[in-house]
DNA sequence: AGAGTCACTTGTATTTTGCAATTCACTATT
DNA sequence: AATAGTGAATTGCAAAATACAAGTGACTCT
């Protein structure tokens, strides 16, 4: 992890925005705390994220440190990604976006408890 | 308003992201909430919006609900941005950041309490 | 040897963001 | 009346991020 340090301001709110405020950064996140580990997984998800973006948030979440690459099978190489205790502190974020969402936006589905609830 | 119903995914956080995952809108928000409502207001943040992403994200923060252009003086005929309930419905989301922002950056500043507290 | 799988990488088009300068509607001053 | 000033944008172009489609590399299995 680099930690960079040319913010565009010291304010917690604008840094949080440098280290996830894209449009795939926290959806990654979110299939990181429903179970998900490998590349393939998270391709399958509903938004479809490409491989290209893909392989880019992954290493800069690594880079932060909100992720974690680890082998997970030697024969042949394989690595999953798995959330760092600094990734897993995103959770109540998460949950806020959900609350809200699903206030705004009713058809958005509701997240299972063991989510909402998770420590 | 218009209401998108073209969502990447019927996901609350995915159709959150979509309203205001980018790097602005929230930088906005934080500074409705600390009581700026005017354009001028919005330049003089730290972080430097350009005046044309100001203008077009003010927009898009209007037709999406979460803030509301109102008139504040008539001659010459002055607006000023202010929260709707939908866009103070933000609010654990930003404090969420912040608790998270200066527990992983430290030289982050702490957010008066007046902000952390706000219903 | 050949086909298959997983995890990327590469090339190019499109979209979004950033920077600098300019415009518009109006007021205040000369 | 002309000029300058102010707040709120708009415009044109450069740079960066994202999207789409195809290809590659390392390995296994038949």
């Amino acid at each position: 992890m680099t930690t960079d340090t040319n913010w565009r301001s010291p304010c917690p709110i604008s840094t949080s925005l440098e280290i996830f405020g894209d449009k795939w950064t926290l959806i990654l996140l979110r299939d990181m705390f429903n179970g998900k580990t490998k590349y393939g997984e998270f391709l399958q998800s509903p938004e479809r994220i490409t491989t290209n973006i893909l392989a880019t948030r992954l290493a800069t979440m690594t880079r932060h440190g909100i992720a974690q690459k680890q082998l997970y099978q030697s024969n042949p190489k394989r690595y999953e990604y798995i959330l760092t205790d600094k990734g897993k502190g995103l959770h109540p974020i998460l949950v806020s976006m959900c609350h809200w969402g699903n206030e705004h936006y009713p058809d958005t589905w509701i997240a299972p408890a063991h989510f909402m609830e998770k420590v």
